[in-house]
DNA sequence: CGGGTTATTGAGGGGCGTCAACAACCGTGG
DNA sequence: CCACGGTTGTTGACGCCCCTCAATAACCCG
């Protein structure tokens, strides 16, 4: 979900005349499953999950958003908003009503292409990692998990050190794993000495064994 | 993705005007991942499969698509198609130039709110798949894939019998099993008289057991 | 009819989920 | 500052689910 990454002028400007700009705590849930939706986020700083009530009352987190991404736009036919958005750390938005977004939608044809091509990029992200899901097994989703969160955390690869408020259970919900599963895991990546970990800090010592393990 | 079933009557003269019609063959592709996108596919009879190559060249298939599904649409910054489609049954499509879709798309709000929508939902699904590949077991991916392909293949609830192209295989593909899953769970389902089955016929008896497997 | 593909079924084993016990951590209040 | 309880993380044992392999049967096409 990359969808601002590389966006437009006109849009940018939008933001900036939209100057809600919301503060929310660790914890703290920006979107609802099932609300009503009033407009679209984009997040300044911080990081969120974007997650989905499952059929089992099972959590699973579908990514995790960081600065530049657009939050809010996935509605139903009624226009509530089929997905949560929660706030793993302090993180800073800005919201833009939704009469405003569909305003500048409507009268700027290179908006829309780049709305549309985001969207498409989100499409295909979804569609990797749902056959990823399908076919790795425990080490190879760990691997892809670290790789996902190091990218949401937008992480200097030369250090590999990042503090990460996202609990073992979290982790796994990422992925579709137990808590159990992703603390022995991440343990026998400690003792290959792939990544450093205690609690919540982070590090990822070896990218490129990280990468080989899912074949990249 | 239904893209198309709920449709304005402006696209559907654009399809009528655009009279590419095009016949697949049972197993023929339709479109190729890493082609360059020429234009926009719509279903007017037949079943298709949407499906990725993954990383370890084991096959995945995303979903099924039949009459309404648009097809094409998925395409990366480079202006190339990022999934492959297959005819499985016999399939009659209306092909739609590029250009001629850009245009109508940017004369028409309502037309562009449509497609907005249908790609939401779009977005929707795939969410719940995923969720679902992540968090079921056996037995229920069975049941799943079971109602999708019944969904697909637009079946007369009342008589639940229906003849599908697909090896168990492809069965498998789509939801993250092996051919031999495939055939056991079958045959459990059989036994409990839940579905009918023999070779490529399959007869769902009891609809609301298939539901009450997956939670619905 | 025959050869190749696909389906079925069983045996075996390993990966991974579940459970439980213990350790570490963290915020609160004394 | 420490005590303390609740939450979270770690590790091991156990067992089941499901993947793999293989052998046989059924099917399909020329």
């Amino acid at each position: 979900c990359t969808i601002l990454k590389k966006c437009r002028r006109e849009f940018l400007e939008l933001i900036n005349r939209s100057k809600y700009c919301i503060k929310y705590q660790r914890g703290q849930p920006l979107i609802l499953e099932g609300k009503e939706a009033d407009g679209i986020y984009v997040i300044n700083s911080g990081v969120v999950k974007v997650h989905i009530s499952s059929y089992k009352n099972k959590p699973f987190i579908l990514f995790l958003g960081t600065v530049g991404d657009m939050l809010g736009y996935q509605i139903d036919p009624n226009n509530r908003y089929q997905v949560s958005v929660t706030a793993v750390e302090e993180t800073h938005v800005c919201f833009i009503e939704r009469k405003d977004f569909e305003n500048v939608l409507n009268k700027n044809v290179a908006v829309r292409d780049d709305l549309r091509q985001t969207l498409n990029n989100e499409l295909s992200n979804i569609y990797l990692r749902t056959v990823r899901l399908a076919q790795m097994n425990v080490s190879e989703k760990i691997a892809e998990v670290l790789l996902h969160i190091a990218d949401a955390y937008q992480l200097n690869y030369s250090t590999g050190r990042f503090t990460v408020n996202l609990s073992r259970q979290d982790i796994g919900d990422i992925i579709g794993l137990n808590k159990e599963q992703v603390s022995k895991c991440l343990s026998d990546l400690k003792t290959q000495k792939i990544i450093a970990a205690s609690g919540k800090d982070l590090q990822i010592l070896n990218y490129k064994k990280l990468e080989e393990l899912i074949g990249k």
